[in-house]
DNA sequence: TATTGTTATACTCTATAACTATA
DNA sequence: TATAGTTATAGAGTATAACAATA
């Protein structure tokens, strides 16, 4: 609920009219542009909308893998750590276990992961099929191609200096939420 | 789903197991950290946890006035430009204007805003009441406190240069939207 | 007792279609 | 015929509680 696509027409009121009379607001803004005032100077109104869009593109860039970020995040997890938890890859992505469950039977009954026996009986061994390592190919040049798209506007300096800030922000944000990463 | 706590336990196999039998998995993660690989390159990964963790940040610093960050935009937009209809408000803040029907009862019943009469019979002038105004000077000393602190690990030149390069990230990605802002 | 995976559930946010009253 | 506001609804995403199997 925080994006910026354009503005709209003129305004004026209607039928259910909860207030007495008020006279006619002048609509001083029918005119031109919308003022967003400290808005734009809003760090997380800036982030909400950069996220939005970055997602959206996202979307596009991997409609032919059919994967959402979250399925791509946890592929690229058990890519890397092979025989995690459930527990352990959700914790890792910061999702809930219960809510893991039904994002991991999707990536199963494609068959792109799979749940294998491990040493504690309760949990599983989350793994790779061939399939999903086939697809996690597709998923790193995907990947590349989105953040090239995505880093354009920006020069190679510039898109490091973005990463760097904003783990610099995230790194006291994240502290105080439950353990510490 | 992409936020990034803590680490989890240990791994093991159980009953609903799909797969033929997988020889138990090494699980050689089981040690140390969960490593990340792609995604701590992924400026959408970022993004998302920055946002996420700047909205939480949010919460806790606004509690007291009890507004979400998008009744908090739209509070904001219309101080600045009252006399707007919905469909102006909405489309500004990228919400759907069915969905802002409710974001705006909840925010009328509570004596914030109202609907005033326009000249288009069909539409509303939205405007603030005396209490909208009196809880938008809170909202704004909420906001600079809030921008102060997620903005802590920041130099004053690092949060500006931060907003140049979300901005200049967002100019192109939110072109290709609708219309254009 | 504590933990893992699971189910059920609820609440929020978002998206679409269709209706009404106006234009 | 088109637009503003509205309603209904469906789909994600997220959060909590409680249960069975296992430790």
């Amino acid at each position: 609920m925080l994006n910026r696509p354009g503005q709209a027409r003129l305004p004026g009121p209607r039928r259910k009219s909860s207030i007495p009379a008020a006279e006619a607001v002048a609509a001083q803004a029918a005119t031109g542009k919308v003022d967003y005032g400290r808005l734009d100077d809003s760090l997380g109104y800036v982030l909400r909308r950069a996220q939005l869009a970055v997602f959206k593109t996202f979307q596009s860039t991997f409609k032919s893998a059919d994967v959402t970020p979250a399925q791509c995040s946890v592929l690229l997890i058990i890519e890397k750590n092979p025989g995690l938890t459930q527990t352990q890859v959700s914790d890792a992505l910061g999702i809930k276990r219960a809510n893991f469950v039904a994002l991991f039977d999707t990536l199963e009954a494609r068959g792109l992961a799979q749940r294998a026996p491990a040493s504690d009986r309760r949990s599983y061994a989350l793994q790779l099929t061939p399939r999903g390592r086939a697809l996690l190919r597709k998923i790193h040049t995907l990947s590349e191609v989105h953040e090239d798209r995505i880093s354009v506007p920006l020069t190679k300096p510039e898109r490091t200096e973005l990463f760097r800030l904003l783990n610099l922000l995230l790194a006291p944000l994240e502290q105080g939420d439950d353990d510490g990463a």
